[in-house]
DNA sequence: CTACTTTTGTAGTCGCGACTACTAAATCAT
DNA sequence: ATGATTTAGTAGTCGCGACTACAAAAGTAG
């Protein structure tokens, strides 16, 4: 095998996309931790917080609505929305005027719950990116790459 | 259930973790989309890579050592070391100062594979995070937001 | 040397995240 | 109105990614 270098950097930080990963994956993991006690995955959180931004805004919301909007797919999100049903957090009617689509609403059970992840998040999101943060090391090589 | 808002912002991209999610997970997406042609999963990639940088500099790289230096559990690593092990990309002998450990090496085939697989990523990365990168809304903003 | 602790790797589980493939309902074209 | 296409949702597969729990080897303390 040849013996010139593949690559052309020396380290896997120089690369942005790598370093994005890393960093993100960090803040996944923490944004996970955090939730467990509220027994909710950092997905669940997401889409529970997309159903209630839209819902809030007068939409009626299928599964594809708040697919698009939370940027996942439908076939991922119509098994997390079925998981959040049994967990009682939303309902899932049939729509009248579509057959085809489910009609999402938050359960009161499902309000009470984002409100107490959104508090926990607030809280992990703050710490993670503040200037104490554990992860400052990576993410201040990101930012410095980004703007360098 | 009470009427006061969860959220104090309108928009899920308001926050900076979900904006580097977002982003990131569109860019782990279309990596792994161009290294499929190559069979090669960006996991995969990154440790053949990790593992290429750590023998390069000398060192008797152990499954333990590669999964520090790519910061990823040693479960895991453990299991994508046995795909690429039955793919033939990498050897994983064992240890004769250490009992436990398993002394990792790139193959041939697995030194071929990773070059071929640089060149895709190298041309994948440009063009995410180019100019003209399709995913730079989502980049830009998470750009502004980390300046802003 | 023996007992305790740490380290390395593995098996198996759960929940995404991206797929393929499918059903059924709605829409569009003629 | 009927045939073709599109759309909403589901089932099942694969590969992480984080876990628990375990076995075995190495190191450490007495």
């Amino acid at each position: 095998m040849a013996d010139n270098p593949i690559f052309t950097y020396t380290q896997p930080e120089e690369s942005t996309g790598y370093l994005l990963w890393q960093v993100t994956m960090g803040w996944h993991l923490r944004m996970n931790q955090q939730l467990r006690p509220v027994g909710l995955t950092l997905t669940q959180f997401s889409l529970l917080a997309g159903l209630y931004w839209l819902s809030r805004q007068g939409e009626v919301v299928t599964q594809q609505r708040l697919a698009d909007y939370a940027h996942t797919d439908r076939m991922m999100t119509s098994k997390v929305l079925q998981t959040l049903e049994k967990k009682g957090l939303v309902a899932r009617r049939s729509n009248p005027h579509d057959g085809r689509a489910k009609q999402l609403q938050l359960t009161d059970a499902g309000e009470g719950l984002l409100r107490q992840a959104h508090a926990v998040m607030q809280q992990a999101d703050g710490q993670f990116f503040g200037p104490l943060g554990a992860e400052a090391g990576l993410f201040n090589q990101l930012l410095a790459r980004l703007m360098g």
